[in-house]
DNA sequence: AAGCTCTGCTTTTTT
DNA sequence: AGCAGAGCTT
């Protein structure tokens, strides 16, 4: 297809850095990869080009749409996200880093590092603070690039005496996280920027790599990363391109002001614009942007479609959350039957566990679909059991792989577990180590021969990870019902470790950028239903989308009430949610409980500053077709499928 | 010291 | 409903 008017000055522009501000479907990702086009044919060396995306999804993506132009040379191009492009380049350059031979850690095990060093300061009885929250906390103040101290005045209400126990808390976790050779997500950002900007001999070295960096969701950028770009830029040009209305990753540490700040904060920039939206018919798009201008915010934002007006968005009402997972379900499935494909619908969640009843039904109906979001292969506690395995087996340093590892046998606790770490990390070397384990009499000889069968297979990834298998099934299978769905993961994470030289390098890369169980098997390239989450969604679409429980206490989600931006990013997610659908958008909610939203305990969402804080409070109604499904068209039918759990009050 | 049971708390999004 | 942590039992 070729490029409008916009598009084309965005694609050839040479006159300095560059902000595209492109909607939804405005065909935002076609323009990055014209840029990348019409920067490998007017001679820019491929491998001269950077492309930061969002996800390692996004960029995969990316580098096949541009393969299709340019061919083989597109791989020559790097892309990923930022947090891939520090590290390789931290590894790449490991001493002057100050990074050798040390262990990416993820966000769960952040927290059990967090737990570790909490315990030692709580006292008894005490009602402090959890892990989860100060990791939280911690991992906020790094990307916004703010001290601790400061950031802990401005945003939280701890009493003094709480306040500086937190500090002292986070102080030893990096103290503690430093000797294990840890880096957290935060640190692969925080060290590069650092270093990028403190050591002159660093900073020459990596901005002569480049000379374009496209980057895409620009919006989605934190002050971290910011200054990466900053520390990049000159001469390469940055080509950004973003939408301030689709920002929704505020909590982790991005402001969507920022890119209005681009020409100021950037010399030589200017700012382009992409309006015409090729995505959706006028119908979603008039629904959208009334969404937007509703806002006492200004956007600023109206796309204009180039389809025709298409079909009315619908809204359906449901007596509750099993009527509507009952209706969507056979709504897909009579689709399917007319011709479409089960991969042209997308239904869309807020969150991963607001999609359970949906889910229980997909599955009772077996309609096929994967869950893209939430939580992922990788996190999943077998699978972090085997790859603790692998990790004792790389390193004895490394504290939180051997607590799991230890505490996963039988007559093992945490406190044996600690002490016989803390001898083994005093030894130098990793076999003095593994003989000081052999000493201690609660070590039996299966323990040891975890990592010794693994080690004797480390050279070949898929066989080492069969070799850990072989080690922990027996006692996983006693651990875990449900086993068998389980022992599935092993055989897809083995068939992953293929792809990979070294065992390290394949956690590596999954630690990073955790793929998710229905992704993997999206690998397999079947047909299914997509169901995912808003964040997940952003920058995917489809022919019709289904936007599950967009209810009050949901669209704001409760836990924004009260606080305007967070409303307003609230508000941002249910645009994306929209803006995803090509030719049909589908809004269901459920009216149980007099429509509010409601949690498992029956604690009743205080919803409201004052009671409308529901962005479908008011509804436009011309611009939706309203109706409602109650009981009898498809509730009670069929009642011998209704699972338990919808008996008991839904 | 390990492991079990009970209570009470929290329910978003992710590199 | 599911989970973490407290406290009780082995």
């Amino acid at each position: 297809m070729k490029l409008n008017s916009q598009q084309k000055a965005a694609v050839e522009y040479s006159d300095g850095h560059v902000l595209v501000l492109a909607g939804a479907g405005t065909g935002k990702t076609r323009t990055i990869i014209a840029r990348a086009e019409h920067l490998i044919e007017s001679g820019v060396e491929p491998q001269r080009i950077l492309m930061l995306t969002f996800t390692r999804r996004a960029a995969q993506e990316m580098i096949n749409r541009l393969s299709l132009k340019v061919g083989e040379i597109s791989n020559l191009v790097l892309a990923g996200t930022f947090h891939h492009f520090c590290l390789y380049t931290m590894r790449k350059m490991s001493k002057m880093f100050g990074i050798e031979s040390s262990t990416v850690i993820d966000r769960d095990d952040q927290i059990q590092l967090m737990k570790l060093v909490r315990a030692k300061y709580k006292k008894e009885g005490e009602n402090f603070t959890a892990s989860d929250k100060l990791v939280q906390l911690y991992s906020y103040a790094k990307n916004t690039n703010q001290p601790l101290k400061d950031y802990l005045d401005k945003y939280t209400e701890f009493e003094d005496e709480e306040f500086e126990k937190v500090i002292k808390i986070i102080k030893e976790y990096e103290t503690r996280k430093k000797d294990n050779n840890y880096l957290d997500y935060d640190d692969i950002l925080h060290i590069f920027a650092k270093k990028l900007h403190e050591i002159p001999e660093i900073r020459e070295r990596i901005r002569n790599y480049y000379d374009h960096i496209l980057v895409d969701e620009m919006q989605d950028t934190n002050p971290l990363q910011w200054l990466i770009l900053e520390g990049l830029r000159d001469p390469a040009l940055l080509f950004c391109v973003g939408d301030d209305a689709q920002s929704i990753y505020s909590f982790r540490g991005a402001d969507f002001k920022n890119v209005h700040y681009f020409t100021s904060r950037i010399p030589n920039s200017t700012i382009l614009r992409l309006e015409k939206n090729y995505r959706s018919t006028k119908g979603i798009l008039d629904l959208s942007n009334w969404l937007l201008n509703e806002s006492t915010l200004n956007y600023n934002k109206n796309l204009e479609s180039v389809r025709g007006t298409g079909i009315t968005p619908v809204l359906i009402d449901f007596e509750n959350d099993f009527e509507e997972a009952r209706w969507i379900a056979e709504d897909l499935v009579q689709r399917h039957e007319t011709g479409c494909r089960w991969d042209d619908q997308m239904v869309i969640t807020r969150s991963g566990l607001a999609s359970r009843t949906l889910e229980a039904i997909l599955i009772e109906k077996q309609v096929p679909y994967k869950f893209i979001g939430g939580t992922s292969l990788l996190q999943s506690a077998h699978v972090k059991d085997l790859l603790s395995l692998m990790r004792c087996s790389a390193s004895h340093q490394d504290e939180i792989a051997w607590i799991r590892y230890l505490t996963l046998w039988p007559k093992l606790g945490d406190v044996t577990a600690l002490r016989i770490i803390e001898r083994m990390k005093k030894a130098p070397l990793f076999n003095e180590a593994i003989e000081i384990l052999r000493s201690e009499k609660r070590i039996i000889p299966e323990i040891l021969a975890g990592p010794h069968r693994v080690i004797e297979k480390w050279a070949n990834p898929h066989d080492a990870i069969r070799a850990g298998i072989d080690v922990l099934e027996p006692l996983l299978k006693t651990k875990y019902s449900k086993w068998d769905t389980r022992r599935k993961d092993f055989d897809l994470l083995a068939s992953l470790a293929k792809k990979h030289k070294s065992l390290l390098s394949f956690i590596e890369t999954y630690t990073m950028d955790p793929i998710s169980t229905s992704e993997a098997s999206r690998l397999e390239g079947d047909d299914a239903v997509v169901l995912i989450t808003v964040h997940s969604a952003k920058g995917t679409e489809a022919k019709t989308c289904y936007l599950i429980k967009v209810e009050p206490g949901m669209y704001p989600h409760v836990r924004s009430l009260g606080n305007f931006d967070e409303e307003e990013e609230e508000r941002r997610v249910l645009y994306v949610a929209m803006t995803r659908a090509q030719n049909e958008l589908i809004i269901t909610r459920n009216l149980s409980q007099g429509g509010r939203y409601n949690f498992h305990g029956g604690y009743r969402a205080d919803h409201s500053r004052d009671g409308s804080s529901y962005f479908l409070e008011k509804l436009p109604e011309n611009l939706l077709d309203i109706s409602y499904v109650g009981f009898g068209q498809y509730g009670m039918q069929n009642s011998d499928t209704i699972t338990p759990w919808d008996r008991e009050g839904y």
